[in-house]
DNA sequence: CGCGGCATTGACTCATTTCAAAGGTGGTGG
DNA sequence: CCACCACCTTTGAAATGAGTCAATGCCGCG
């Protein structure tokens, strides 16, 4: 990994918006690359030194499967922190999807050492592991899902939440491949599936990446028919 | 929730395989709670005022899908720190899924509180977090895996990792339909896998919940053919 | 004994994958 | 400026794997 030292670190931040806390007290550590899309963050296997937080741009962590296919298990946005493993090793490969992301990378050890004489810094590091935890489990709810379209509409969903306020339209970071190897699906079907929404009237696209949110309702369940509880007699 | 103070609390970690550290300055707050198979250890949406870890038995972390269906997101063994929450509120509900399941349970802000004057006690904390990361990853890759026998196939070995030693035969903790939920297939598939499996001399069953593993490689690529990485010539 | 929950198996249906093709877009270099 | 290329996106038609519906067997337990 190549590091770069950042000669303005005080705007680092402004990109921002899912830390709600600065991690103030880790800036002091903190070096900013500033990387090409595809480039490699971290990998798999390597010794885990860092770690790090997307400033700007976007990141994912993935893994190849044994059929050749990559599964992407962590997409990373502004202020998402990530790489913490438990043992020595790095435990995904990461690597940026956008041109000019920036991130930072804590050295792990000084981060810790720092966190044992500042309890409140150490909450803070804890918070981020929670976050981390919550993104992963909002994953796994979304994998979880019945069809392909309601895959795809609740990831849609989720990055709304994510980077953008409600009633602007979404900017989707990644590709339909990337889309397709984070939710487990073939690249037709996320297409098709988009499309499908499109023809509902669950959303407007303008232009291929940009997705305007009409129906929240349509996109939670993928399914034109009524939403309704299955009772048994 | 109902907790029972325990009489003799000294020998309450002995059954934990995956703690590889007892946070011992923890011990003193914890309350252990013994548990019928299905009743609930905390419900989605309330105060959040507990952390938790299996001491023996399973449990489960799961949601209600719109269409009627649960989903688990989380499978609970011995050693496992759980409701780890970000907000004031519990993000699911738990369940004891084995009669007898034995619960320990860490008020909130009194362990937060130990913490910040205890730095190795906060880093501990740290760890279980990040196990409890380590597993919902784990369970994102097993859901990421193309078809059903491999989806079962990889929960056995996870099962087999986490509960039994290598050689030893591995008792389900849960039933298909368990399964069935935590894979997000259906009970007749998971059926179905399991008896392909043993077909093919991947398992061999003594009782239907007690599996012995013979052949790692063909459970975790489900695919009866060649497994060999797809060129692209 | 008979009930209720769990497990297996079969036949049919349908969603998703796969294979194939074509249109669109952006970047690079002549 | 245009041509070309690589990559992304969409759509169609066929193949297949998982879901659904239905029936049966199993087992522990009151």
């Amino acid at each position: 990994m190549r590091l770069h030292q950042n000669r303005d670190i005080e705007f680092r931040f402004e990109n921002r918006k899912g830390a709600h806390r600065s991690l103030r007290q880790l800036d002091a550590l903190a070096v900013v690359t500033r990387l090409r899309r595809g480039e490699e963050i971290c990998r798999q296997g390597h010794p885990a030194g860092h770690w790090h937080c997307v400033l700007q741009g976007a990141a994912e962590r993935s893994v190849l499967k044994l059929d050749g296919r990559r599964q992407i298990v962590d997409l990373l946005l502004p202020g998402d922190f990530f790489a913490f493993a438990i043992g020595q090793e790095y435990d995904f490969t990461s690597c940026a999807v956008l041109e000019g992301t920036l991130i930072a990378s804590y050295p792990r050890r000084q981060a810790e050492w720092l966190a044992d004489s500042d309890p409140a810094l150490a909450r803070e590091i804890r918070e981020a592991v929670f976050n981390s935890l919550a993104r992963m489990q909002a994953q796994l709810l979304i994998l979880g899902r019945v069809n392909a379209v309601a895959k795809v509409g609740s990831l849609l969903l989720d990055l709304e939440a994510r980077l953008s306020r409600r009633g602007e339209p979404v900017v989707l970071p990644i590709s339909r491949y990337d889309i397709a190897d984070y939710l487990s699906l073939s690249v037709e079907t996320v297409s098709r599936s988009l499309t499908d929404l499109k023809h509902r009237g669950a959303i407007v696209f303008s232009g291929t990446r940009r997705v305007q949110i009409v129906d929240r309702d349509a996109l939670e369940d993928g399914d034109g028919e009524a939403r309704m509880m299955r009772v048994r007699h």
